[in-house]
RNA sequence: UGGUCCGUCGCCAAGUGGUAAGGCAACGGGUUUUGAUCCCGUCAUUCGCAGGUUCGAAUCCUGCCGGACCAGCCA
């Protein structure tokens, strides 16, 4: 995550660098403080606090606040949070475009004594009638000639709440025959008689998004205002701003194309719907590809980080990046950084008779294989075991290469203990093997021994020492590629079986002393996470994060 | 069919006139008390297509094809 792969926005930041254009860059990210931020802002959140971070620039969190019937406090506080745990902390204070609302005002004013700005009484369906087309050019308003002090006077009026909500508003005046429909004497102010988050009930007219964004930045001297692909028609209005209005400063806005994901959907409408009719436990659900749930996954903050990252930054539209490049950066974080555990998912009781009965002991594995200085943890072993019903098969001419796993008269390796050689099992009425009794071998604790080779490696817990747990196993909440593209309805795509909840999994006794949201690789199974919430040391709950990469189970 | 933008390996993506980086995936092989990790190797004579300019083009020009976005008093 070093390397520094080249892409456009660098070239163009490190060349304003390099000219002197600017001494230092200041970017932002400017969130609306209308739903929960997912996998898509995390790109906007890592591509804008990145890049700063790498010239020595700075960030500024600003939320973009300017339709408050939309927007909550609540947001705000789950945005900080999960920014914040991105790793990525923001340049002094909190900001708010509604912290300039006062200059926006005067900014309007300013535009109206230049004849740049008119009050306009169309409503709402006839200013889209006066729009034109995509193909054809617009009329221009009636009231678009009123003089500068009618217009002073009406506007003041809008300000002080003596219109009503959709009577009039307040547009620049720049060309209703432009080919582009935002140069179509866009509206800057409207009235919103509603109670605003932060500024209370003092204003009841608003800026848009158009006006007040390019201002907010140019009073906090961004340089460099990165967003999306769909704000490129946008460029040409916000210039129009900074070139007729007194600003303190020229940002420069510059897109780059958003994050796209297969087998997901990222819009706020739909995962909402998702939230709303059940389908999901919540916006944090593990399935969901909000940050929180990520953060629920057991998805690190590195792995999402060098998942944008490998993913890259580029001005290609439609393209979806595959899951599997995520997985990948998962994996890779956890394989580093988690220690390893053993867990049990389906017990199936292994007795191992040539053991004394009560016979009990330690045995040590390191915390990583890898990272011996992560120290050891001990394991309780004991003359019952369990082993995964799955690591056992009764057909004992399975060959080694298909089944490294315990078939009947054939040997296996217990992790980090002995071998052992199953005897015979035992079957209940429905056919299912039971009880397997098995022998160890002597002097296999940690050795090898001549003449004797096993078939594999399992894992296993003591029955006398093991400790209950629920697993939560996850699978991608859709089993469509693109499940909201075309003429698909992503609700028609949902898989049924993205959660299945295990009961009586036996874990290892050290897990007792997991911490929520602790990340743990069960050997031979996957990356598997405390639950933030409800995992307790009364009552285990692990989620898995993402199982091992596993070329046997293709190949089955 | 108005405007803007984009098309480089299955997926993402460098490259900006000098003869196709890298990552993911895939496929071989080695190591391994995790079928994991790690290591080694293979994987675009070709850059949406067709012409043109040039000693030389993915890079420049022309035309065509395909995709995305725009007609909220949303952002």
């Amino acid at each position: 995550m070093t390397e520094n792969a080249s892409n456009f926005l660098r070239t163009i930041i490190s060349d304003d660098l390099k000219s002197g254009k600017h001494e230092t860059i200041v970017t932002r990210f400017p969130p609306e403080p209308n739903g929960f931020l997912h996998i898509g802002h995390a790109k906007a959140i890592c591509v804008n606090f990145g890049l700063a971070q790498e010239f020595q620039g700075q960030t500024n969190l600003r939320f973009d606040d300017t339709n408050p019937e939309k927007e909550e406090q609540a947001y705000i506080d789950a945005i900080e949070e999960d920014i914040r745990w991105l790793g990525f902390d923001w340049n002094g204070k909190v900001k708010f475009t509604s912290d300039y609302f006062d200059t926006l005002y005067e900014y309007a004013l300013h535009l109206i004594k230049n004849g740049n700005a008119y009050v306009c009484d169309l409503s709402a369906e006839q200013m889209r009638e006066y729009r034109g087309s995509l193909t054809e050019p617009g009329k221009n308003s009636p009231n678009r000639d009123r003089s500068v002090d009618e217009n002073l006077e009406l506007f003041e009026k809008m300000k002080n709440g003596e219109f009503d909500e959709g009577a009039c508003s307040l547009r620049a005046k720049i060309d209703m025959a432009s080919p582009n429909i935002n140069l179509r004497d866009p509206i800057i102010y409207r009235i919103r008689k509603v109670h605003h988050h932060q500024t209370g009930d003092k204003w009841c007219i608003y800026p848009s998004y158009d006006f007040a964004h390019g201002q907010g930045d140019a009073q906090e001297g961004v340089t460099h205002s990165l967003c999306s692909l769909e704000f490129e028609d946008h460029r040409p209005l916000y210039e129009w701003f900074l070139n007729n209005l007194p600003v303190p400063s020229k940002p420069r806005q510059i897109e780059f194309a958003r994050l796209n994901v297969n087998y997901t959907v990222t819009s706020k409408r739909k995962l909402k719907k998702l939230v709303d009719e059940s389908v999901v436990a919540g916006w944090d659900d593990p399935r969901m590809p909000t940050i929180a749930g990520m953060r629920r996954r057991g998805v690190t903050p590195a792995s999402i980080r060098k998942f944008i990252d490998m993913s890259g930054i580029s001005r290609a539209v439609g393209t979806v990046v595959d899951l599997g490049m995520l997985d990948a950066a998962i994996r890779d974080d956890l394989n580093d950084n988690a220690p390893r555990a053993m867990a049990v998912l389906k017990p199936l009781k292994v007795v191992l008779t040539n053991l004394p009965e009560g016979h009990h002991e330690m045995v040590t594995q390191p915390e990583h294989p890898q990272k011996p200085e992560l120290g050891e943890r001990e394991i309780p072993f004991s003359r019952e075991i369990y082993i995964d019903q799955e690591d056992f098969n009764e057909d004992s001419t399975l060959s080694k290469k298909k089944f490294k796993r315990l078939v009947p008269g054939d040997y296996v390796r217990l992790r980090g203990a002995y071998i052992i050689k199953a005897e015979e099992f035992s079957k209940d009425a429905d056919g299912n093997v039971v009880e397997i009794k098995a022998t160890i071998v002597e002097g296999s604790l940690g050795a090898n021994v001549d003449g004797i080779k096993p078939r594999g490696v399992i894992h296993w817990v003591s029955v006398e020492h093991g400790v209950p747990a629920t697993i939560r196993v996850y699978d991608r909440l859709f089993n469509h590629p693109t499940p909201d593209k075309g003429d698909n309805d992503f609700m028609d795509h949902i898989n049924p079986d993205s959660l299945q909840i295990i009961e009586g999994c036996i874990v290892e006794p050290s897990l007792m002393m997991a911490e929520p949201e602790q990340s743990f690789q069960f050997e031979r199974e996957g990356y598997f996470v405390a639950d933030r919430y409800e995992h307790s040391p009364n009552h285990l709950v692990f989620n898995k994060t993402i199982g091992l990469r596993d070329v046997w189970e293709r190949s089955v």
